[in-house]
Parts: C-alpha cells; sequence; structure tokens
DNA sequence: ACCCAGGACTGAT
DNA sequence: ATCAGTCATGGG
C-alpha cells in the first residue's frame, strides 16, 4: 500500500522520541506496530510505502497525525522567529498517536535514559512478556502481564529503579485505580495531577503521556533539552537554566494552546542541533 | 574511568 | 514552595 504525503517526513516522525517501538533497518524500512499489527514502512519522496496486514491506510494515517496540518495549527505563532527557525527545521514531524498503555510505560521507563535505552527496554518488554505475532515479533504487554511479572522479573530486564513504579502503575491499571476514561472530562491540568497519582508519573511524564497518548496540544513537557533550548532562546540572561514553572509560563504566553505540538518541534530541533548539546 | 540521559521521589529548609 | 541527595543502567 501507498501514502501519498505532502511536507511529511518518517524519520522525523518516528525519530523524535514520541513512539519508541520502530527501528530503521539498514534497508531503510522502519518496523514498528500499529496497535497489534506489525509493519514496516518506507519513505520514498512524498510517497509512503507500507507493507503490513493493514487491510487499510487509515489506520497508518490516524497513527501517524497525517489527517492534520501542523504548519496550519501553528500559524498563529509562527510570528515568533525562533520558533519559525525551529519549525521549519522540522515541519515533515507529526504528532503521533500513541496508544495510551504503551505511552504510559515507554515514559515511565524513560527517566534518566537515552531515547535509544528506551526503545531497548520497549523492545525487551515485548519481547519477554508480549504476546507472538505469526508474521514476526511480540505485542506490547498489557497491564496484566506486566504486573503479573513481577518487580523482579521487570528489573532483570534492566528497568532499574524504575521497574517498582512499573509494576505498581501496572497493578493500580489492573486494579482499576486509574481508568483513562477518568481523563475525558478533565481540563489539561487536573488531567496532569491525576496521572501524577500514578507511581513514577511526575509532571514531565505526565505531559508526555497527555500529548502523545490522549492528543493534549496544551501539554507542553519540559525535558533537559526543551529547558536548554527554551533558556538559549527566551532566558538569555540567567546563568542556570530556567524552572519547570517560569518555562510552563513563557510557553503558555508564547504558544498559546497549541505549546504542546510547538514542543514536538522544538524539542527535535535542539535535538538535532549541535549548537544545544549541553552548552551552557 | 567519566559523563550524561525526554525525572521522580524523599526529606530538609 | 524551593533544594539537594538518591535512585540503576547503558552508550559514547
Amino acid at each position: 500500500m501507498l501514502i501519498n504525503t505532502t511536507d511529511f517526513s518518517l524519520d522525523d516522525t518516528l525519530g523524535a522520541g514520541q513512539a519508541f517501538c520502530w527501528i530503521k533497518g539498514d534497508n531503510g524500512w522502519w518496523s514498528g506496530w500499529i496497535e497489534k499489527s506489525p509493519c514496516q514502512l518506507q519513505q520514498k519522496g512524498s510517497i509512503v510505502e507500507i507493507r503490513s496486514t493493514l487491510d487499510s491506510t487509515r489506520p497508518l494515517i490516524h497513527y501517524l497525525g497525517l489527517d492534520d496540518d501542523p504548519r496550519q495549527i501553528l500559524a498563529p505563532y509562527l510570528d515568533e522567529p525562533r520558533l519559525r527557525e525551529a519549525f521549519n527545521a522540522t515541519s515533515g514531524l507529526r504528532c503521533v498517536r500513541e496508544p495510551w498503555w504503551e505511552c504510559m510505560c515507554n515514559f515511565i521507563c524513560s527517566s534518566l535514559k537515552q531515547i535509544i535505552h528506551i526503545r531497548q527496554l520497549n523492545a525487551a518488554l515485548r519481547r519477554q512478556l508480549g504476546d507472538p505475532h505469526p508474521d514476526g515479533g511480540h505485542t506490547f504487554p498489557d497491564a496484566k502481564k506486566i504486573f503479573q511479572a513481577g518487580e523482579a522479573s521487570l528489573r532483570s530486564l534492566g528497568l532499574g529503579y524504575r521497574a517498582k513504579f512499573l509494576h505498581q502503575t501496572a497493578q493500580a491499571v489492573v486494579e482499576s485505580r486509574f481508568n483513562p476514561e477518568q481523563l475525558s472530562p478533565l481540563p489539561t491540568g487536573e488531567a496532569a495531577l491525576c496521572l501524577r497519582a500514578l507511581p513514577g508519573i511526575g509532571d514531565k511524564i505526565a505531559k508526555c503521556i497527555l500529548l502523545y497518548g490522549f492528543r493534549r496540544f496544551d501539554a507542553f513537557p519540559v525535558d533537559v533539552w526543551i529547558a536548554r533550548i527554551m533558556k538559549e532562546w527566551y532566558f538569555p540572561r540567567g546563568r542556570k537554566l530556567p524552572t519547570a514553572k517560569q518555562i510552563d509560563r513563557k510557553s503558555r504566553r508564547l504558544f498559546g494552546q497549541h505549546r504542546g505540538l510547538a514542543q514536538c518541534h522544538l524539542f527535535h530541533y535542539a535535538r538535532t542541533q549541535a549548537v544545544f548539546s549541553k552548552k551552557s
């Protein structure tokens, strides 16, 4: 199957720290998952080629966020010259729609980890606890599987201190102490507080889950890369990095209701420009 | 060996 | 409310 796209980059979208089940092979094909279907993707020019058992391109268009136009959504904020610089360098990036549970697990695993390590942990969780798929690979394990595996077993996969967090959060989901439907009536700020009740989820990870797992474009996760680029561009005077609260207020004022989408482009730009790698 | 990574949590001011 | 210390692991 083929999808024709405009101003889209598969490499940027799958490599920008949103989803962690995708690996790019030496042949140029990305291998990963759309829900429970293994899937391979390759981009040539404006064409994305799909190899999978899916009978329609619709789930892929939905997953990759190809149904919205970030240039149009961010248009009101692109007068700001620095955001425009970052956006123009990353305009092929789309905000993906990750399954919320896998997204939650990925980001619980993400604390003090590099993106490559998060991918490794995602692969380990699938291989060890997921169901094998006839076409190869393993589906992502549900909360019950991860809970029943036990903390020690999770630790043996390399999760470190995150093993206890993931185990306890899985238990909370199994016991319905957390249900994603609780979030839908809540504004994003209160939804973040709800997520923060779960072990291993603080403000930053809560907002990643809301942005990538629940498509809350007004969630603005602040990690070290965002802190660096925001300091460099919007807090140039100070010696130290600005606080998360300062950055949040600034993002609200600069990027409005769609600051989460702006964050996707800022994060990817910061991470792919050598200028921002832990300087000052 | 050393440094850092898409942080969260705890206990002390 | 802010702040330092602690927590595991792997790659550069």
